[in-house]
RNA sequence: GCGAGAGUGGCGGAACUGGCAGACGCGCCGGACUUAGGAUCCGGUGCCUUCGGGCGUAGGGGUUCGAGUCCCCUCUCUCGCACCA
């Protein structure tokens, strides 16, 4: 009796949620035990974790995936007897608070607190089961306070540092942006080509922990989903070879200095004929000799002034510039011309390489580019690069290499090695692709790098008594200028006294990265009012590690590489006692419409509001954990929540169609109907252990029709109906809970069916006793036979054997072997 | 280019360590009840068929009594990284 065009039902799924919500609330079903002051029981503890939401305006459909999931997680978990902590927060520092606010006039604080509440509603409309106990919002002083204390921990521990360095700027949003953040050249916020600046910003040195979270993802496989663990591992981007240190000559040809390359080929040390820095790097200009000013500043300035997009153009012509200056190769004393080019980066390494043309690609195109000579040092069996322009990578034996030649390239990558590390010409080394967070914003809404700048003593952490060091009130007002934060121009606010001296002195008018708190938001859960510590350490030891994370998959490498840093980083301090976060992590997919991402400019949104008032949230959520694996996407043009509602009817009405009293004892039911039931139950239990939603509703979905038929058939008496019925609305409750209490109900239960637990299937009845025996002639069916599952394998064959149709399949011809797999095969092979 | 993953009916998707391919749902077809059906219930639904059966899991080859599943080659698609020396 929906008014807005779904189907009809004999009840009002939104009706339900008004029942249902206040009763629910009353009965703390969802309150964790021994947290929050509750006393504690013996249930083992399970910490179920959804990504916190951003709170952009009202839910989306993206959510309802998300959470539906980690509901299901986190009921199933509940049902089976588990002491469940599921909690809900607010990521809401961040930008689109702010660009919303300075649009309105309005004040980032009541644009975001006004998203949350209505989000917050959103989500006990969906039948969420949090704790709302935990209930934070990072953007609230009582806990950006433990934010900012994070910062002063890493900040102890050199882990935060200040440093000038070229770096990504959106000149949209007026802020940098770590590496993490810009995608394909672009901000991953608003589009915008990203450029570069030179700024003095604060970094976190994830770098140091760069072994270490490559290393401990071996703890992760397996519960992790492995593509996020080849994102992670690629990101950080571990490469092992060799620095090599190349003499750089002057004028006259003596050594000016040394410069170091790394190389991942130092058997290919013979091969280099030339030497290339990175056109921005310092160096460059340091190597310039006189004559080759004014071409090499006219082309730096130039690679300066493009974009990220330009620079990461494929198949881009190498470009690059003759410094005047030669290099010596430590191994053989030859001088090789150096370069200045851009296809050389000058954060990675030490911003120079040695240019081996014969055996990468890269080297091989700026040597002919600029007419360098081309020495293959390593025979690969292939034509030569100089001729075919392909560069030769693979393995093969030296050559020109004079004491080297003959050696396997392993071989040789070791002895080369070992022999500049004796000369004091170089060394092995590992090297990183993952570079500092960068977590500078120059940004209103977000927490305020507890840092005051004394003219006298330098930079002066605030003292962890003075935080939070809170936001000014006026933000709204405050304006971004000159590439500074909008804190800049709060003169008051930015004035203040050295903690450290008493001066006059200033405060850092940046704020952090919105991915700092995020990094540890699932510890402050389970003390959120704590006013005194960031997290209670007892309550910490007893819930964490994460049980179950459930998040998207664009937070791959942000999010969750940093919320491992950081708890490694806390680890080492003694705060936390464990080295990784999340034991288990969850990706959905993502919902789309008619095969493209949802976008206003595409016109496929789905608006989930219109979604709920048609069907309600249990068929929502139904629909999306129907669909497919939660890590699939689901195309909502492919899906029917209307079949979703029918069945959730077909339940309801089968609930009152069970004619038996609560309590009946179910022994005394249809014994074959029974099995069925324990049988489905066994396998519903299974597939929700492994998050198989889908394939559990479908077998929720048999267990209704089979109940159906035995009602149908003038045995809606029969206790075995109301065992059949009771387990599948209790297992019902963790996809559907609003139309399961509704049942639960009508079945005669109450109060509520969540207390009623997960059935428990009696493995005696689930056991197979029957079993169907397919029989084969030459691997093709031919006949089954109806076997006990005990049946003897020499009994089988001899069955198999006197079967008419197998005797018609061989057609006279003799029998070869038998293979019999009992009780479910045989196969008759004829000669 | 490198890395990861995936190709199963009209559609979403099932199929445990190799053992009945297509569970369950959508859609479609037919029937029942109906003034009516966009409700409900029942039945059917991979393709071809001379009704015996034959053919079917992107394509080709292989291992096996037996392959959607294992191995090799090819094709296609998705995702991630993208001058990382």
């Amino acid at each position: 009796m929906t008014e807005t065009g779904g189907p009809e039902t004999a009840y009002d799924p939104n009706a339900l949620v008004d029942k249902w919500l206040p009763v629910w609330d009353e009965l703390k079903l969802f309150e964790a035990a021994g947290i929050f002051g509750a006393p504690d029981d013996g249930r083992p503890r399970k910490y179920v974790v959804d990504m916190f939401p951003y709170p952009s305006g009202d839910l989306h459909m993206g959510h309802a995936e998300a959470f539906s999931i980690g509901d299901a997680v986190a009921r199933f978990f509940l049902m089976r007897g588990c002491n469940v902590l599921h909690p809900i927060g607010w990521d809401s520092f961040g930008l689109p608070a702010e660009n919303a606010a300075l649009k309105r006039g309005q004040d980032s604080r009541e644009w975001t607190y006004a998203n949350i509440a209505i989000q917050a509603e959103g989500f006990r409309r969906l039948g969420m089961s949090f704790d709302w106990r935990t209930r934070l919002h990072t953007s609230d002083p009582e806990y950006y306070a433990w934010t900012q204390w994070l910062f002063l921990r890493l900040y102890e521990r050199g882990l935060a540092y200040r440093k000038a360095s070229p770096v990504n700027w959106c000149p949209n949003d007026q802020t940098v942006l770590a590496n993490e953040q810009v995608i394909g050249g672009r901000c991953e916020r608003c589009d915008a080509v990203v450029t570069k600046r030179n700024l003095t910003q604060w970094f976190f040195r994830i770098t140091a922990y760069a072994e270490r979270l490559l290393d401990d993802m071996a703890t992760l496989e397996g519960r992790w989903p492995e593509r996020v663990l080849t994102m992670q591992r690629n990101w950080i981007g571990r490469s092992t070879g060799a620095w090599v240190d190349f003499a750089i000559e002057d004028s006259v040809g003596r050594s000016l200095r040394s410069v170091r390359v790394f190389t991942t080929r130092p058997d290919t040390l013979y091969g280099a004929t030339f030497f290339v820095v990175a056109a921005d790097a310092d160096l460059a200009d340091e190597l310039c000799i006189g004559e080759q000013r004014a071409a090499f500043e006219a082309y730096r300035d130039r690679v300066r002034g493009e974009s990220e997009i330009e620079r990461m153009a494929a198949e881009r012509p190498k470009t690059g510039v003759f410094l005047g200056r030669h290099a010596v190769n430590p191994v053989n004393g030859e001088r090789i011309p150096v370069y200045a080019a851009d296809y050389v980066l000058a954060e990675y390494g030490t911003g120079a390489i040695m240019a081996v043309p014969a055996h990468d690609q890269r080297d091989l195109d700026f040597a002919r580019a600029f007419d360098l000579p081309v020495r293959v040092v390593v025979d690969t069996g292939l034509p030569d690069p100089a001729e075919t322009g392909v560069a030769t990578v693979g393995d093969g034996v030296l050559v020109n290499s004079a004491p080297y030649d003959g050696l396997r390239k392993d071989e040789a990558i070791e002895r080369i090695t070992a022999d500049l590390a004796a000369r004091g010409l170089g060394e092995a080394a590992v090297t990183y692709r993952l570079r500092d967070w960068l977590l500078s914003r120059q940004r209103y809404w977000g927490a305020p790098i507890p840092i005051v700048h004394c003219p006298a003593c330098g930079e002066v952490p605030a003292p962890d008594g003075d935080l939070p060091v809170r936001l000014p009130e006026t933000g709204y007002s405050l304006r971004a200028a000159g590439g500074l934060s909008p804190l800049a121009s709060a003169v008051d606010w930015v004035r203040t006294a050295c903690p450290r001296c008493g001066g006059d002195a200033e405060r850092d008018t940046d704020t952090m990265d919105t991915f700092v708190d995020s990094s540890w938001y699932y510890l402050r859960y389970v003390s959120p009012d704590d006013e005194r510590r960031p997290f209670a350490r007892a309550q910490v030891d007893r819930w964490l590690p994460v049980d179950q994370y459930v998040g998207g998959v664009e937070h791959a490498i942000l999010h969750l590489l940093y919320s491992r840093f950081v708890v490694k980083a806390l680890y080492d301090d003694g705060v936390v006692g464990f080295p990784e976060p999340f034991l288990a992590l969850v990706n959905q997919g993502q919902v789309i419409m008619n095969g493209a991402a949802m976008s206003k400019s595409r016109g496929n949104l789905v608006d989930l509001q219109e979604e709920l008032a048609k069907y309600g949230p249990d068929a929502v959520r139904l629909t999306m954990l129907f669909a497919g694996p939660p890590e699939d996407d689901i195309d909502w043009a492919d899906v029917s929540p209307t079949g979703s509602v029918k069945w959730l009817a077909r339940v309801w009405r089968l609930a009152g169609d069970v004619a038996s009293s609560p309590g009946v004892d179910p022994r005394r039911g249809d014994a074959t109907l029974r099995r069925g039931v324990h049988r489905l139950v066994a396998e519903v239990t299974s597939l929700a252990e492994g998050y198989r939603f889908n394939v559990a509703i479908a077998r929720l979905m048999e267990l209704t029709t089979l109940l159906r038929r035995a009602i149908d058939g003038r045995a809606g008496g029969d206790p075995a109906v109301r065992e059949g019925a009771e387990a599948l609305v209790r297992m019902l409750s963790i996809f559907a809970p609003f139309v399961a209490e509704e049942c639960w109900e009508r079945l005669g239960r109450r109060p509520s069916v969540v207390h009623a637990g997960w059935p428990a299937a009696d493995p005696a009845l689930a056991a197979v006793q029957t079993a169907t025996c397919v029989v084969q002639v030459a691997g093709k069916v031919r006949d089954r036979l109806e076997v006990a599952a005990s049946v003897g394998e020499e009994e089988l064959r001899a069955l198999a054997l006197s079967s008419p149709a197998v005797a018609r399949a061989l057609d006279g011809r003799a029998v070869r072997t038998v293979v019999v797999r009992p009780p479910k095969l045989v196969n008759v092979v004829p000669a």
